[in-house]
DNA sequence: CTCAGTGTTCAGTG
DNA sequence: TCACTGAACACTGA
């Protein structure tokens, strides 16, 4: 689930459910995995009676703006998620996170697969993991100079780069592969070797898809038609809408899957 | 039963 | 020191 666009949406359903709102209770599961540094009993403790200004997000990280410090921060991992909801029945399976704002509205963050993370942080900008990652497309893109400098130096594939946070923050598996769909070219290329017209296609497309993803809310049904994601999961022998043959093999140590007819 | 999976980190290598 | 690869992590569902 979530990559950049399903973060996005996340933070902006714990802003309505939360923000402005004093929190008061908060409950944190007995999960020595995925709360990382700080304890369940301590994660707790500093959101008690707390009152939330905003959620901000940057990549695949998100935090809670709290009016008084340390701030938690929250990492998806593969399957983690927020559900709000109203009354204790409902606090969902695999809960890592609980808070009760005080007019009754419940959220929670959940986790089957636990690579999810909860960290607290005096200041998650400027510390890591948040302080380390690149640039947050929804943000805004660094000019196409400076983001073929930035490549210049990469002999891996542009796959592989294109998922390295410290660069893009944000892009997942599902986005890498639209955005190289899209901009056609193979994901195997070596980051350096790409042209500064390759650069520019595939800067624009990072743009617009991500952009085009979070105003409908990450929800794939409301994807473009023409997009490669609801084409790529279906067995070995899937095709385009032109009937093009799209290839899964593994690149970088994830599956990539490309359309070698639309990709060069 | 086996394997892949919308992610990150760490060990090992060059 | 840096870039890169592959394995490991934990668990579900096909």
């Amino acid at each position: 689930m979530p990559e950049l666009p399903d973060v996005e949406a996340a933070r902006r359903l714990a802003e309505r459910a939360l923000g402005g709102k004093r929190l008061a209770e908060a409950r944190a599961a007995p999960d020595r995995i995925v709360f990382d540094g700080a304890s369940p009993r301590r994660v707790a403790a500093s959101l008690r009676g707390r009152r939330v200004g905003g959620v901000g997000r940057k990549g695949k990280y998100l935090w809670l703006e709290l009016d008084g410090r340390p701030w938690p921060v929250l990492h998806f991992g593969m399957t983690g998620s927020f559900r709000v909801y109203e009354s204790a029945q409902e606090r969902p399976r695999f809960w890592k996170l609980e808070l009760v704002a005080e007019d009754g509205t419940r959220l929670a963050m959940r986790d089957v697969r636990r690579f999810g993370r909860i960290r607290l942080r005096r200041d998650p900008a400027r510390e890591p993991p948040v302080s380390l990652l690149g640039f947050d497309p929804l943000e805004g893109m660094p000019p196409v100079a400076e983001l073929q400098k930035l490549l210049a130096r990469r002999k891996a594939p542009i796959k592989a780069v294109l998922l390295d946070q410290t660069v893009f923050a944000g892009v997942g598996n599902w986005i890498a592969d639209e955005v190289l769909f899209q901009a056609g070219i193979r994901p195997h290329r070596p980051a350096a070797e790409l042209s500064s017209a390759e650069v520019q296609r595939l800067r624009s497309r990072l743009r617009s898809i991500v952009v085009r993803a979070v105003a409908v809310e990450a929800e794939s049904e409301r994807f473009p038609r023409g997009w490669l994601f609801h084409r790529r999961w279906y067995g070995g022998e899937s095709t385009t809408a032109g009937a093009e043959a799209i290839v899964r093999e593994t690149i970088a140590g994830r599956t990539a899957a490309w359309v070698p007819a639309r990709q060069r």
